[in-house]
DNA sequence: GATTTCTTTTTGTCGTAACAAATATAACAA
DNA sequence: TTGTTATATTTGTTACGACAAAAAGAAATC
């Protein structure tokens, strides 16, 4: 079945469990010593898939408590930054076109940890774009998104199913992605961010 | 000093050393059991680190051929990310909120300018709001929008017009997303950012 | 009944060890 | 030189074990 690894293959299992619903969102999760007996692997292995489940979004861990389900939340809300936009345009009938100036991750400080509940130095990701309007540009935008909403794609994602999904899903395309992105080290980047007083 | 465990102390330790320019980008790093002697921890402690900073897109690791700095041309997860959001975005359509921070009018200068081709002191808008779903703060956004392109928008539109919108979100598509790569005057941005002055 | 204390459960961290898999390097042969 | 083969390096996976840390639950004490 799976050529891939043990892990790979319990993360698979246990995430199509998820998807049908056969453990119930926002409660318990099998232990790990439980799964270790069900699927008959030592910790490592079973750590190692709820690892993957939990950066990819589907699972929550809490030390002393246990593993559980996250509710389908978050990857959805991202949709609403292109749609609302796209609606917005179309009313004025003109064509929207977002051009990516960077893309990079940034670690949660300050305002931007607060805003996200998130810990300290929390991986962070930070987008910049700019939206054109019948090629001009209209909106300038920055946004900070935290990882684990939208977590970093894996090894399979990248290689295989993403296209795919890509053309399955509405007319959606996205030009080749030529070049280099800055990997910054934008801890100066935010703390001068941060500096900007609010109202 | 750091209160936290071996893995993050080590992770900070060479994360620093990258910022710092103590390993050249996009070539080698120590190999696994170079940093184990270095620090005299095990690699089960090693690869914790070099796992975190993998996931937050500052190394790049291969098999047999060893990890290396994410420089501007080994960038494939990262750049992989934004065609991740949207082949997740069109998947499903929920419901959000958006919390409005914060919205002003500046003056154009620097980067700002540049972008919308605009004069010096023209009126930008500047719009900050958090987008929730589920309760949960998924996303920090910063936009700015000239004034002629938007003259006077509201805090009451800038709250309604989106639930208005999602009402038409389902057959209106994105037309197009390009990724347009501009390397990057990353000082002038922050400068630009900087300079905004609230009132 | 309410609070404290102990015990249990569960996830987190760290260590050791062995092998697999992919790559690089060196040695050798044609 | 070129191609092949063998060897070494390096990261990936899995196992086993021990203890720490956090939370929940039970028991004891006031």
């Amino acid at each position: 079945m799976s050529q891939s690894t043990l892990q790979t293959a319990i993360k698979d299992e246990l995430l199509s469990r998820i998807k049908s619903g056969h453990y119930k969102e926002g409660e318990k999760f099998p232990t790990e010593y439980a799964l270790c007996e069900e699927f008959d692997v030592s910790r490592t292995t079973v750590r190692g898939a709820l690892n993957q489940l939990t950066t990819e979004g589907y699972l929550v861990r809490q030390q002393g408590r246990g593993t559980f389900v996250a509710g389908k939340k978050v990857q959805q809300t991202l949709s609403y930054t292109p749609n609302n936009y796209a609606a917005q345009l179309a009313v004025q009938g003109k064509r929207g076109q977002v051009a990516l100036i960077d893309i990079s991750v940034i670690s949660a400080s300050g305002q931007i940890a607060s805003v996200f509940e998130a810990e300290d130095n929390a991986p962070i990701q930070k987008i910049e774009r700019i939206r054109h309007a019948d090629g001009e540009p209209t909106q300038y935008e920055v946004s900070f998104i935290p990882w684990q909403i939208a977590p970093g794609i894996t090894k399979e994602q990248a290689e295989h199913s993403l296209f795919r999904t890509l053309a399955e899903v509405h007319d959606v395309h996205v030009a080749k992605t030529t070049e280099a992105l800055e990997i910054a080290l934008a801890d100066e980047k935010v703390s001068a961010l941060l500096d900007c007083p609010l109202g």
